[in-house]
DNA sequence: GTCTATACATTGATAGAC
DNA sequence: GTCTATCAATGTATAGAC
């Protein structure tokens, strides 16, 4: 072969990366193929050397997307407080970049829409999220609430224009979850 | 003219809750103009002499679908309980029927990446619906943690398989909201 | 592995007949 | 007000040259 296998994996991996956030950005099914492979340099056709469909493509970015919003999880999240994690999950820089951010308010949505198998990655990527949550709360459903409520916070506070309102629902948000981990 | 004005506003009305329907169950962005106006026994260039853009079509979508979730929510909200409505809204109902549910978790993402004047038109309509619950519940800052959490656990719940997991999230979402509301 | 070329459907939108 | 026809652009996907 011309180019190496470790080439390929290279290009897949970066074409993954740009996917996920323009995906997160502008979302999955409104990003298409030839625009994707040209902000990695390539052309379309080339696109289908590296997944099968685009519906490949969501799976994979459902499963490194998750991973990623685990380990940034774990970074922030310490001695059972969640303070910090809450900062900066509910913070003007995430709602306003979220091809930097977290795929759950992104990408939910879609997956909602999407086939058996991309639910299922879903699940266990959201799954590993809730454990980690888990393991620094008084109990799972706390873990299930937590993550219900900064998701739909996220989401609801980019629909709305800068201002009161959007600031009274994540400062809203963010008191109601440090109230319920006190119990 | 050789149609009513009566008539011309009952297709636009028409168009409207169709597209609203397809929008909540499809997305608003994948809901082609075409296969709208032949969901009303009409063709695409029609679409044109009652809105001058897809854009004003969300527009309108988003006024009268926040519209009719707060007639819903002053149906089933009573005595300062919020049980009943939790029992509907988190529903499997709900879930498996996004045409016929609550715009909220199904466009909220879409409004996001819209322009201004829709955004502003989501703000008016989410303010309307937390001023309805906060009538109901003992601070307008439950009344914020409640929207965001029962949002994000429809979203989230639509992401994944119908199984445990699912039923957890929900559970676990209607227990601490009952749990909140009782502090 | 990536290219160009292509097929074919569908997108949002406009023009002009009726 | 709705039709048909049409536009340019874009969508996913495939075939074959290099």
């Amino acid at each position: 072969m011309r180019y190496s296998a470790k080439h390929k994996a290279e290009t897949r991996q970066k074409l993954i990366e740009k996917a996920g956030a323009l995906a997160k950005k502008d979302g999955f099914a409104t990003t298409g193929v030839d625009g994707l492979m040209s902000t990695v340099g390539l052309t379309g056709g080339a696109f289908y050397s590296h997944f099968s469909s685009k519906n490949e493509l969501l799976l994979e970015i459902i499963r490194q997307e998750l991973k990623k919003s685990q380990d940034l999880l774990e970074t922030n999240l310490s001695n059972h407080n969640i303070e910090p994690f809450l900062n900066l999950y509910l913070s003007q820089l995430h709602l306003n970049f979220p091809a930097l951010g977290c795929a759950l308010p992104s990408l939910t949505t879609e997956v909602g829409r999407a086939d058996a198998e991309v639910k299922q990655a879903f699940s266990e990527g959201l799954a590993r999220i809730h454990q980690i949550l888990n393991t620094q709360l008084s109990n799972p459903q706390m873990a299930w609430a937590t993550i219900a409520m900064t998701v739909g916070a996220v989401n609801l506070a980019r629909a709305l224009p800068a201002g009161e309102r959007q600031q009274a629902l994540l400062t809203a948000c963010q008191n109601m979850i440090l109230a319920m981990a006190k119990n």
